[in-house]
DNA sequence: GTCTTGCTTTGATTCAGATCAACTCCAAAG
DNA sequence: CTTTGGAGTTGATCTGAATCAAAGCAAGAC
């Protein structure tokens, strides 16, 4: 809690999540009794949010910024278990203690709700309920499609998986039309990147520089990612190429 | 569809899954309505129950016997998402095809719901709605934890772990106190369980035999496996230990 | 300027698990 | 009984990724 710092507050009318976080359903009415309950903060990069284990007397969404969550052995071995993106939820309504190590990889702003509130209020509003309900479906299927990734991927096909789904993003937010080159920021560094699919960071800068090499990728600078040919890239990641973006 | 059989129709009261499946939290009323837009299937072991992409259009409750869920690449890789125990649900609401390959591992019983009725059940009763919040939060958590599994873990520790979790099942089912033997059946082939663990079956064996040669295992026939030593084999698998059953 | 320091790349070597290939076991079918 | 076929075991070999070890590189500290 050392590097937290609290931000002002938002109205959710004007909140750039509005429509896709936990809240998205919710009427005025609704989003004034959220409203009541939530308190903003912020973590620079790098910062914990929480420890597994520890109490966690809130749920929230994710504003800006990018948290992980990760799993870690007593021997130090790592996995991330799921990377949160703006609009996504952290936290489990009826569990009073953390579950993973949560992180900020980069700046991060959440948008908190206390806790027994924010469960009072799942009680009583289905908009809501059914919200949390349909993200943790998503997510569910996300972590389904990563076990498949952990399990049965080369190196090679799940850094190649990780850079089409950040491009297919990519492509999505920025309306490029397909076929023309889309560039990309790493939101992680080697270390995480390996943490996130398995591998170790030689592995993950062996595979970026061959994929360099054999001219799918150019890099920029250390973490810029520039993709020429997204079939290409999508050929090598191994998938069904359906790429279909839930509904 | 080959294999499928009807069952005769069981009132929801006489359940056996009654106070673990999704309509675990319905009273008398709500238990009436879903009683209207049930129906059975049972499956014999190694049949499918839907492949992925089909159209589903139910949702369903396993009642007796082992269901797994299954991803495959093009190339035939094939990696094990989810194992279904009776009680576990199947399906998505608000999804009309299936996202995964479900097959019966052994004998299986469903109850199934009508999709389209069980939809509005959820959006009217929000016990349902609730229950079927903390099932898919509760599989969350355990998809996650397979994760760390298949990311991290070694042969040695995957077999370890899985046998764990079934030991640690036995135990609470039979109210065995800790510390004598506890002997389970394994639901799934060697080669079922490569698909789970991200192995091969090979793999699998050798490991198995290596545990078994250490006195860790003693097998009883092919399927049969009693662990002497349940905290020795907890040590093997490398978990946190704390081996917490969610409330 | 040059010294840290954190991140990244690259090389040499090792090793866990995959792959390829027999072979055993057992139960069901003829 | 024999045959057949699915499941499991075991052995020999190969290989992709881990491990161990050095450097390279850029940005901020001094």
């Amino acid at each position: 809690m050392l590097h937290q710092k609290l931000s002002t507050h938002i109205s959710c009318g004007d909140c750039a999540i509005r429509h896709r976080a936990v809240c998205a359903r919710c009427d005025a009415d609704e989003l004034a009794q959220l409203e009541a309950v939530k308190f903003y903060r912020s973590y620079p990069a790098g910062a914990p949010v929480v420890w597994s284990g520890e109490q966690m007397d809130f749920v929230a969404s994710v504003v800006t910024g990018i948290a992980a969550l990760t799993q870690t052995m007593e021997d130090g071995r790592r996995q991330m278990v799921g990377l949160l993106l703006p609009s996504d939820f952290v936290g489990r309504p009826g569990r009073s203690h953390a579950a993973y190590d949560v992180t900020a990889t980069t700046d991060l702003v959440m948008c908190c709700f206390r806790k027994k509130p924010f469960e009072a209020l799942i009680e009583k509003t289905p908009h809501l309920a059914h919200r949390l309900l349909e993200m943790t479906l998503d997510e569910l299927d996300a972590a389904r499609e990563w076990m498949l990734l952990l399990g049965r991927k080369t190196a090679r096909e799940k850094i190649a998986s990780f850079l089409c789904i950040l491009a297919r993003r990519e492509a999505a937010l920025h309306m490029k039309s397909v076929g023309q080159a889309i560039t990309i920021e790493l939101p992680l560094t080697r270390e995480e990147l390996a943490d996130y699919l398995g591998l170790t960071l030689e592995t993950v800068s062996r595979q970026i520089s061959a994929l360099r090499r054999e001219g799918v990728l150019d890099l920029v600078g250390k973490r810029g990612i520039s993709v020429p040919d997204f079939d290409a890239l999508q050929d090598i990641a191994g998938d069904d190429g359906d790429g279909d973006m839930l509904s």
